[in-house]
DNA sequence: CACTAATAGTTCACAACCTGAACGAAATAC
DNA sequence: GTATTTCGTTCAGGTTGTGAACTATTAGTG
């Protein structure tokens, strides 16, 4: 599976599992995360000091301690939140979004423009981007932050820099370059529905670490997230929710089934079966409690439900999570997505997502401080 | 993730790389083994001969050699064919089966007792079963092999060495213990579908790593493989394939829901739609080019296709298998499965199981022969 | 206030393991 | 017969985790 196991892996390995014990559980003292993590006191005092010269853990001056035990107090260690910082940056249709978070995920800098993307030349929208990059590169150097990689987020699908393909965008083969500075991870580009999963799964309220987080807009995916880990299929197609057929008899969609979740509870179909032609308007009748809209909405929730029952059936998740329009929509749409999900299939809760538009962007810059925390080991020697 | 890296894990993992490599490649020097490992002749020379004082590996005497070239001729070494092996045992409805593999994947024992298992007490079929698994480790011994484990394949769901659950049998919390001998990797028990489906990776013709195996018996039940390891979900539950509703009208199922595609296209199903009310008739009459009985199959099989599209487009995977009776059934089966498949998702290869009935315990047995490779560390110290 | 007990963290000799270079082995080429 | 080439082993050297000894620091005890 992986590849030879030289003393350096076992370096790497062990920085990983001491980083993430501490990670974990906060705060900690060195005894406690040997007990934790199964090496002993003496190994685990020379990895804190490699991740302390590093810059990605420190030692907290507050000692709370053992009050009333005897003995030497213990020095407690914590992530060094002045330490490193993951950007995460997102090109979607209508907005870009730039955002940094520390290595406790904290975010330390939030930009978004919002701007209709579609039509305008990529180069543009890359230049732009380039430049919110930059505005937070600065924000990062002015807090003393040390940038360890940067992530972006698009609607569509990602082939190591470049962007493949981004149907709403229009976009095909898009190589993406952006003015950064060297970094220890580099730059990344994922799926905005993956991002937001784990978006959820790192920055979420009450997130398990089996669950499926579907994000509803113009189409409908989902990011499937399999024990804390995205669960892309053999070709990074995974999760594509919006052509499970809910109705094998329905009307064809546009991707030549018939159908098609995403052709009849997609925001367009909502939409149309509300009379209704924003999303503004939709919640505000909703709101009102006008009966079109209350039922296109319930509606569109019970196909939801058929869908998430099949998804459930063949992933055996711990929970469903409603994202994107569905999450604003979530007040009328949840109890009928609950009840056809009840009635399919066991198990698994019903959560809406807590972090709205953001999500994708936070996991982008998630996916960053994930990786300092998985392999420090990159991180120490790119510091030099 | 994993524990704590000492250097006998990194010893245990470099033998198990070096054992993949060598099983991976047939045949193949040392110096061979050392650029497809990473790892150095010298380490390579050690490691080696760990394996082979472990019986898993041999040298082997034909020395086809690079002829015409100058130098020292290479050793070829291999995995040691006469050295471990693996028990599968089944237990099903309708039949007992022990099943012995050796190192290199070959059948070195094959034992099938058919008989109706439901409404006996489950000590009696236990029983039996032990028998069965003796008469194998008998026979493991006059052949010379050193049994590395069992692992028994059931109609239901395990837990730990615990049938939980077995509806087709109606067991529930059924402890299982076999008079075996004391081996390195024990007894393991799991779910009959995901081990036909691991059958089918391990011993099937050319099926790739990920993919999804449908078995389709009187319940219908998936094998999820990614990247070559099974997908079980978050609590073992994963690949029900048979409560993905195919018609959200359809009629009620036993489970709650309506129109699941067991209720739809399960054999008594498809017996029922054909008026027959026998597997063997029900395969005569399609043979025969009876109408009812055809129209009936190709209905069912365009409702897996409906089902399947969907997991294909959750899961993304490969391929999608055809096992169980619908592998029997595939010649009027599988062009209906076909075609609702490709007019509902993109990609899949539709193949059928080459394996029959045998899937299950060949899985069974080829999953012990897997931890030996994936694991060889644990063997050694267990051969002392 | 000294002394003991207890706990935290560091240090250092030691062992396990991989590496790299040197070496021995076995064949072909000239 | 000698040089060349390739394979495999051996051994010194380096990195890393271990375990015991040691230092550090505090609370209790008389």
């Amino acid at each position: 599976m992986a590849g030879p196991v030289q003393h350096a892996q076992m370096r790497a390995s062990n920085l990983a599992l001491v980083l993430r014990a501490i990670a974990d559980a906060g705060t900690i003292t060195r005894v406690q995360t040997a007990t934790a993590t199964g090496l002993t006191k003496s190994s685990i005092s020379g990895l804190v000091t490699d991740l302390v010269t590093a810059g990605l853990v420190e030692e907290t001056e507050a000692v709370p301690g053992r009050a009333g035990d005897r003995g030497r107090p213990s020095a407690m260690i914590a992530l060094h939140r002045g330490g490193a910082a993951g950007l995460g940056l997102e090109l979607n249709v209508d907005y870009l979004a730039a955002l940094m978070v520390d290595l406790g995920g904290t975010v330390r800098y939030r930009h978004v423009v919002t701007r209709d993307n579609r039509g305008r030349p990529p180069v543009e929208v890359l230049e732009e981007l380039g430049r919110l990059a930059q505005e937070a590169v600065t924000a990062a150097a002015e807090q003393g932050l040390t940038l360890a990689g940067a992530c972006v987020a698009v609607p569509g699908a990602a082939d190591g820099t470049t962007i493949s393909r981004a149907p709403n965008l229009g976009w095909a083969d898009v190589p993406v370059e952006l003015p950064l500075p060297r970094t220890a991870y580099g730059l990344a580009i994922e799926n905005e529905a993956n991002l937001a999963a784990l978006g959820e799964l790192w920055f979420g309220a009450q997130v398990p670490r089996d669950f499926v987080h579907v994000s509803g807009e113009i189409g409908i995916g989902a990011g499937i997230v399999v024990d804390g880990e995205l669960f892309r299929g053999a070709h990074a197609r995974a999760g594509e929710l919006g052509h499970v057929v809910v109705d094998p008899a329905g009307p064809p969609c546009s991707c030549g089934g018939r159908g098609c979740l995403e052709r009849l509870a997609g925001l367009d179909a909502i939409l149309a079966a509300a009379g209704v032609d924003s999303r503004g308007e939709l919640e505000r009748r909703c709101a009102a409690g006008e009966p079109t809209a209350l039922g296109a909405v319930a509606d569109a929730g019970r196909l939801v439900g058929v869908a998430l029952s099949s998804a459930t059936n063949l992933l055996d998740p711990d929970a469903v999570v409603l994202g994107g329009v569905f999450a604003a929509l979530a007040p009328w749409l949840a109890p009928a997505v609950a009840d056809s999900l009840a009635a399919h299939a066991v198990g698994p809760e019903l959560l809406v997502s807590s972090l709205g538009a953001d999500a994708a962007v936070r996991g982008a810059a998630g996916s960053v401080i994930r990786r300092v925390i998985d392999d420090p080991a990159t991180f120490l020697s790119a510091q030099g």
